[in-house]
DNA sequence: CTCGCTTACGGACACCGTAAACATA
DNA sequence: TATGTTTACGGTGTCCGTAAGCGAG
């Protein structure tokens, strides 16, 4: 059991498929396939119904932990959360608007490409593309 | 950021000890040192505080964090079990005396190796030695 | 045909053990 | 000396990408 393989199996939750949960979490269809296999091969337990649509739905064991997975993700951030703050650096993750000052003017961010260059402007980076306008950042 | 590394760090942070913590887990002095080392480098803080005794202690940071590890870790095992359960497998965390039917009779438990050999007999093995008693099992 | 997942193959690298070096008492 | 941690080196195995295979529409 490791990070990969359960990240890609909530991005597979998320997505009902594994060429976009493969997008979401920067990998390949194959790795993500890779990682799910492995993933039920070690627990011994089939975690998703496979659609050959590229619709995939989740075993009932599948959602009987998945909780537990998004919960230990949970944590893992916090960890980081954690290292990052101890070295003085301020970042996370924002939503638009919470934070005014790196926000750059509306008319500039039409799109992510367009924020990201705004943003580098102000000592940002987006570190992975979010949802629902929101954003992973880093500030060196 | 890998399982060995957090179950390193709580396995220091129990014993004081990295030839302690190695031996709680399985593995080698060199390998726990390896562990906390890029552990500590990924995150870029120092979790603990060398005294060259033996005796290591948690750093501010390290104190900080450990709950969370301690959290995800135990996460982990949520999933595992979950995954276990849904094997129908009856297996897990049991102490001397408390399931009779799977415990050797006591003449024959002088030492681990012996229950290991007597439990083998009975449809139960030692997956990872325990502490005070207790071992963690898993029938197959 | 296209689309999507799986499987075969192979490269790069992470993990961990042995053994040596180093530090403390 | 003895004890304990770090470091150097190397083997084994994991992870993941490319590309081929296969099934469905």
């Amino acid at each position: 059991m490791n990070f990969s393989q359960l990240q890609s199996l909530v991005a597979l939750a998320d997505t009902g498929s594994f060429t976009e949960a493969a997008y979401t979490i920067n990998l390949t269809q194959s790795a993500v396939s890779h990682a799910l296999a492995s993933l039920e091969s070690e627990l011994g337990v089939t975690l998703l119904e496979r659609n050959r649509k590229g619709v995939v739905s989740l075993t009932a064991t599948g959602q009987k932990i998945i909780p537990h997975v998004r919960a230990l993700l949970a944590q893992a951030e916090s960890i980081e959360q954690e290292a990052r703050v101890a070295q003085g650096k301020a970042s996370g993750k924002v939503r638009l608007g919470s934070i005014n000052s790196i926000i750059p003017p509306r008319s500039a961010c039409q799109s992510t490409d367009q924020f990201s260059t705004e943003l580098s402007r102000h000592g940002g980076s987006i570190v992975r593309g979010g949802h629902a306008g929101s954003w992973r950042l880093d500030r060196g």
